[in-house]
DNA sequence: CGAGTTAAATCAAGCCCTGAAATAAGCAGT
DNA sequence: ACTGCTTATTTCAGGGCTTGATTTAACTCG
């Protein structure tokens, strides 16, 4: 991403219309008059840019109020139609590609399994199909298409080049920008999955409005993204985020990524299976999705292993929490991913418990914890957000 | 702190002229030329901005460097003349006040003990003072003082009045601003003591440069200030960075706090002896201070009771250091607080060990742990640094 | 149907940044 | 000392931007 250029009075345009672009995209449909009082900016300036706004055809107008007496007031909105985004979702079993106009209505989709395995030269041709399928299926142009946003489940580093490190796909220094510009012309911005999902809470579920929060995104691992002042802190590297591997129990199990104690090895779904079985519960059956569910489902009669399990992890995971508001002073918690919200559909008042048993009091008052409200698309939805976030600026 | 006015023509001068201050002040002496090389400023517009900067008496010139052939680079540098800054440390023993030139030299001292308690009755008449005294022995007048930045030991609101919470001082609501605001005309800006340390580290010690850094200052308690992307986090309510109360082990040992198994429940100097005495060593004399100076000066002997608490001591913090790294992928962890230097001084090594332990190894490898560099002033230091802010902001 | 009211557009003024051109301030050689 | 040559800084005209004031538009109400 390269430094924003500042400075010259051309710059100042753009982000005046970066501001009045955001307001209109992200409230309610709005008048010139209400622009302006809300912004700051004078009437005449909102004038200006709304009417180059119209021209291009970003902005139209959508009816009128009257005002006691006056002439009414012309309200205003984005305009959906103007163009689209994509989102992609790479997972370790598929990939998944929608298509969105501007109110992130979806209005086409596609899904292409993982059946020969993922590396690079599998994945990218999908990708590069899923791109060209949505389209097509949804009629639009390649050149009405503002940008693909792509989510993977791994490490991101933006410089010098965009480089996915994926263990969980056998990627290593995987080049995937470049990979794909061999198949199209189209904007790529390439995020970790977690993060985008963490993006598309955010912007359109549980996170709206919210300037500090984190997102903790619990499935067979544990991740996370942290948004700090309205923008995702991705840290030196682009790589913040790894809560699961916060120590949590010195001495502890060992974990996935070859260290003791961290969360992960005990909140996961992963982790919670294995501790259920070394703890001695009967075998459950199914993939992993499957048997953590069912596990929960046994968790509610008291007294067995999985019971046990599964309010050990509510403490841990609660704790763990209660140290992210000590530390951060999110105003909001959000929980997610998979195994997050089968553990929170029944446990979401425990964890609360257990979080406030782990924070400062003055502190615990000021956030709130919930659940991620997106479904399963929040990740391809999220990635979208990406090329949605760059038209936004401007 | 007011929302800073965007959108004119004039703050966009305001942001330039602020961009080239800032420039000006962090680094060495410089021409036009490379200044505007340097932030993308025309050199028309550099050569005007410092023409009205250079009649306010904030930059002069300081010589000049023949260019090969050509007409000489005239260099550049803020005046430290200027003006003054004044930084005052509210510590739960003493009030220290000191005066600073805009080169961040010291030009005058005073220190009050309180002997009658920290009411804010007695704190506050001692701060205003303390002022008095600096600007009197400095001999500046208070039109060139640009503010002045008070540390205090506890959290503190911003909004909508600055409002204190000190325990420690037994200091409950105090609206300190207002008190202070009685007896001196100078803008007041208040804020934690850790926050001000960190922020002298972050400009003027070990984390100069870093746009992401965690400073952990390591007390009687522990406490850190978190810097991402260039700013100090503060969180929803000003009250980010109590790194001291995150859960580290599971049913642990019982905090201040009123949790359980914190951090500072192993790791300030306060649990550091009480964990020795319950691990029955041996008396140690004096205060807090000089007493963990022998408790860490016996550790040097293995097979002590004192050498088996530092050793798990450095193992916690060393965890905890290494669960910041992965969440928030800093550059820099900078260590500091009178408990965490002792402990720094001897077992840094053995922490950096410790910490990479519980840390992935890619995100190891992009952070350094070091220790503070400022000396005792810091909390002063870095208090003076939030008038300068303003000062340099515009 | 005209007076009153409110919303939006237009206009002149005032700033700001910039590229180009002009000026300043040295060096090297003669 | 003088002439070119080189490089740094300033000056200047041009083009943009936002803004308060002024118009114009679009209704309501009596």
């Amino acid at each position: 991403m390269a430094e924003r250029k500042r400075g010259t009075v051309r710059d100042l345009r753009r982000d005046n219309r970066s501001v009045l672009l955001r307001a209109l995209y992200f409230g309610e449909p709005r008048s010139r008059q209400e622009l302006s009082a809300e912004t700051g900016l004078s009437p005449a300036s909102v004038s200006n840019v709304v009417r180059d706004l119209m021209n291009e055809g970003i902005v139209v107008e959508v009816g009128s109020v009257d005002s006691d007496g006056g002439r009414p007031r012309v309200l205003l909105r984005v305009n959906p139609e103007y163009g689209q985004v994509i989102g992609v979702d790479v997972g370790e079993t598929r990939v998944q590609v929608e298509l969105f106009d501007l109110a992130m209505t979806e209005r086409a989709k596609a899904d292409y399994p993982l059946e020969h395995g993922h590396d690079p030269s599998e994945v990218v041709p999908r990708i590069l199909a899923g791109v060209e399928a949505v389209m097509a299926d949804a009629g639009v142009d390649a050149s009405s298409v503002l940008g693909v946003g792509i989510g993977v489940p791994g490490v991101v580093r933006q410089r010098p080049e965009v480089i996915v490190e994926a263990q969980t796909l056998g990627w290593y220094s995987v080049p995937l920008e470049r990979l794909l510009r061999a198949g199209t012309e189209l904007p790529l911005l390439i995020d970790n999955g977690a993060n985008t999902m963490g993006r598309a809470e955010l912007w359109f579920g549980s996170g709206r409005g919210a300037r500090n929060a984190v997102i903790g995104l619990i499935g067979s691992g544990v991740g996370s993204a942290v948004i700090s002042d309205g923008s995702p802190d991705r840290g030196s590297d682009a790589s913040a985020g790894e809560w699961g591997h916060t120590p949590l129990i010195v001495d502890g199990r060992r974990c996935r990524c070859g260290n003791i104690g961290c969360l992960e090895a005990y909140v996961g779904a992963e982790a919670m299976l294995e501790r259920y079985t070394e703890a001695g519960g009967p075998p459950l059956s199914g993939d992993q999705e499957t048997a953590l569910a069912s596990l929960i489902l046994e968790a509610a009669c008291p007294d067995t292993v999985a019971a046990l399990i599964v309010d050990e992890t509510v403490c841990y995971l609660g704790a763990s929490i209660g140290g992210l508001i000590n530390l951060l002073n999110p105003e909001r918690i959000i929980l997610g991913g998979w195994a997050g919200l089968l553990l929170g559909d029944r446990y979401l008042d425990a964890l609360r418990a257990a979080a406030s048993r782990h924070t400062l009091h003055h502190l615990y008052n000021t956030t709130s914890i919930e659940l991620c409200r997106l479904g399963p698309d929040a990740v391809a939805l999220g990635a979208a957000t990406l090329p949605l976030e760059n038209f936004l600026t401007g």
